[in-house]
DNA sequence: TAGATTGTTAATCGATTAACAATC
DNA sequence: TAGATTGTTAATCGATTAACAATC
């Protein structure tokens, strides 16, 4: 197994993990690269390099077989293994995460979640209950944790972040819209959602520029605007 | 301006937007490359790349300047102007979306959410009315719409987006867990929650055994684990 | 003007794709 | 065995970084 996985390698890891479950299902028992390069479109070649990442999973003349792959990726993913998770704020987002079973079934487990608001504090979401964030510290020193969400404002998310920190949380599961600097030995993985949204918005003007459309004058409907508008721009 | 900007740059560019309004927040008027590339992080060589996909924002000599800049930005990402937004499924997540402050900050307006269950059908969450999915059609004949958020199980996804394309919408941001085959015309952005959280589980892994532990043995916390278990495996 | 810093070209690095010998 | 398909090396493509002339 090499040492050093490129990020693009690892952030692929969970999508092959995905197909191979919903070949399960389909009682599907082996796939070639080729195939399963058809499925997820992508070339074959990038799946037998990406996999060769972390050892000799197929067989010539064969392909993987399916459940064995699936059962190596899982592990390669922690999968196999149960992590700890608390939830710092206990709003919409914080408690989405607490309900969501795609998590439970992947082994990650909402041990606690914590909030400053006097109205969540005490009830249980799913059996995970929510504390006052005054108390994260005891907590921390009464229960072992893996990751802690971050689902907080952003203003907030620093100082929370340097607590979790200074407790012992090496792994950050990030939803503020900022970046963390922690130490060198603790992991954060950013979800920004408002980057991810404005990501589709650039995507949007650049197809309608792409279409041969002017954006200024533009109609929000492609079509209506298609019409209105296309004879003035040289269309 | 270029023709094909890579998905590498459209990705960094909310990225820049955020710090760019951060030192709109501090008073500072303008920034060189080489200040804001080590505010962020990156190579100067990275940022005056970028930026130049676009146009020549800069001056030789001074720098950028911050709030222009920022403002291109923004006309890039389409920030400039309103997006309508729909939310199908208004359960944790998609009440998050709707509540979310840091959407509507940016142009993006939710119009309406959509459910199947006859307790939210009827609500208001910031203004934006619940309404019964089977109305969806009706809705999107009504109303232009930019955007539909998909925040609902995996396996009712396919189904509404079909719908969805169907009715007219172009650009949808996918939350749930499979991806979307639709027509070469319509965007769609995923966020896949749960492989961001495996892909953090990953790199906990590859920590962990980067520090010389062994992973089957390993207790969860690093300190403990290498107190107990380090001799063993040759640390 | 002199100094600073951009815009842009060239060099390097890394990731993806193609090709094919090894082998099941 | 013959055919299929992997694992892996080599070729290509793209993205990042370095360098520097242009210029404010």
């Amino acid at each position: 197994m090499k040492e050093n996985i490129s990020k693009a390698v690892i952030s692929r890891l969970p999508r092959y993990y995905r197909y191979l479950s919903d070949l399960i299902e389909e009682n599907v028992d082996h796939i070639s690269s080729g195939d399963l390069a058809k499925r997820m479109h992508v070339t074959a070649s990038q799946i037998r390099q990406d996999l060769n990442n972390f050892g000799g999973f197929g067989q010539q003349g064969y392909g993987y077989n399916i459940s064995y792959l699936h059962g190596e990726i899982g592990k390669l993913l922690g999968i196999d293994r149960q992590n700890k998770v608390i939830i710092i704020g206990a709003g919409h987002l914080g408690q989405a995460l607490a309900n969501y079973q795609n998590f439970s079934k992947r082994g990650f487990l909402v041990k606690a979640l914590f909030d400053i608001d006097s109205r969540v504090i005490g009830t249980v979401i799913r059996g995970a209950k929510v504390y006052d964030l005054k108390e994260l510290e005891h907590f921390l020193r009464q229960n072992e944790v893996d990751i802690a969400a971050l689902t907080l404002p952003r203003d907030q998310a620093t100082e929370v972040a340097t607590r979790l920190v200074a407790s012992g949380v090496r792994a950050i599961w990030n939803f503020a819209h900022t970046d963390l600097q922690l130490g060198e030995d603790v992991l954060i993985e950013n979800v920004h959602l408002s980057e991810s949204l404005m990501q589709l918005s650039y995507r949007m003007l650049a197809a309608r520029e792409g279409s041969g459309e002017n954006r200024k004058e533009m109609r929000k409907k492609a079509g209506t605007a298609h019409a209105k508008r296309g004879a003035d721009f040289g269309l």
